[in-house]
RNA sequence: GCCUCUGUAGCUCAGUCGGUAGAGCAGUGGACUGAAAAUCCACGUGUCGUUGGUUCGAUUCCGACCGGAGGCA
């Protein structure tokens, strides 16, 4: 079966995959598909950092604002949404391109992982969640172990979000996380992908633009998206976004601007450290390091080679 | 000018009654399957300001010098 191209291009927050995969839908006849967790909401362009129309030079971008932040959101979810975006854009007779910084989406996309019907327990949640507090994350991961010992052997016991989600599979599916994952994996991938990172060879370059990227943040108005976030009903996945609640106690009148910068700085930083991890580690990355290219023309060249490559 | 305090990891500091040192934060590495911009794990060698002295041995005691803070003039 001849699996359909697939572009991807990934990296650390600041690394500068949006121009480049812009550059690159324009050399391919190609429409962006974002694959990012936090882009997918409504209301938080400044933020979340989603390309303007001036960025865009006109090339389609999906899977960017179109929730609202009341809703809660999900890999599953995503992984439904992005194939189909994927699915239409070829039938269009255009090049799909994914672009973003989540890893577990990239991962759930190009793996075509694949997931159950079954939805999610909240109040479940919220009830272990109390207990792994009062009682410690050790109960719960032993109640695991009875039910589900190769999940439980490999989860930390402070570890409490990954036990809880296993505990709750257990409930929702009478079967177990263990099984789940074996499930996951049942159905070959449809695409060729091309999996490229951006990297600085220098981790302070990528750190330096970290810095410049949050300080035009709050000169663009950070402060006014946060002040929405905060009185606008968030579901708890839209509020682990990076930006508002650093900027919470400067706007409470708290801390300094200066102190609240920092801060934003420092998360995105620590941010950028795990998407590095992530990304480093995927099977078949390859690396561009941008100090490597002088200017855009270089940087989607190399590219393009990997793209063109010819694999079996 | 004199007196007192102070100088130890990138930062804030602890400590060694003399046997070359350790916390928090920062940082680094790793994990990651329905919350993932989240969550979790692991990792601490640094001319102990400089320079003389005492000592088998000094970051630790003594002197001088240099830097910082405060006080008196």
């Amino acid at each position: 079966m001849k699996k359909n191209l697939l572009p991807v291009i990934c990296g650390p927050t600041a690394s500068g995959k949006s121009a480049l995969a812009v550059e690159l839908a324009r050399r391919m006849g190609g429409e962006v598909v974002s694959a990012d967790s936090m882009q997918v909401y409504a209301g938080l362009p400044i933020g979340t950092a989603v390309p303007g129309e001036q960025e865009r030079r006109g090339i389609p971008h999906h899977l960017m604002g179109f929730l609202p932040l009341a809703e809660s959101f999900s890999v599953a979810q995503y992984a439904a949404l992005a194939h189909q975006t994927i699915a239409e854009i070829a039938a269009r007779g255009h090049q799909p391109i994914l672009c973003g910084g989540t890893g577990l989406y990239i991962r759930a996309v190009c793996e075509n992982l694949q997931f159950t019907e079954q939805q999610t327990d909240t109040a479940f949640r919220e009830a272990m969640q109390r207990r792994a507090e009062t009682q410690g994350g050790e109960i719960l991961l032993a109640e695991l172990a009875e039910i589900d010992p190769e999940t439980a052997a490999r989860l930390h016991p402070r570890d409490h979000k990954r036990i809880i989600r296993a505990l709750e599979i257990c409930r929702l599916t009478g079967g177990t996380a263990a099984e789940q994952l074996v499930y996951s994996r049942s159905r070959p991938s449809p695409y060729d992908a091309r999996l490229i990172m951006l990297d600085c060879r220098d981790r302070g370059l990528l750190y330096r633009r970290i810095g410049e990227r949050a300080d035009n943040m709050i000169a663009g108005g950070l402060a006014g998206e946060a002040r929405m976030v905060i009185e606008t009903e968030t579901a708890p996945t839209a509020k682990q976004a990076i930006g508002y609640k650093e900027l919470a106690p400067w706007i409470a009148g708290e801390i300094s601007r200066e102190q609240a910068a920092e801060r934003l700085k420092q998360e995105t930083r620590r941010y950028a450290k795990r998407q590095l991890t992530w990304f480093r580690h995927m099977a078949g990355v390859r690396t561009l390091w941008v100090e490597d290219y002088d200017g855009m023309e270089e940087l989607a060249g190399a590219a393009m080679t990997i793209i063109r490559e010819v694999r079996e």
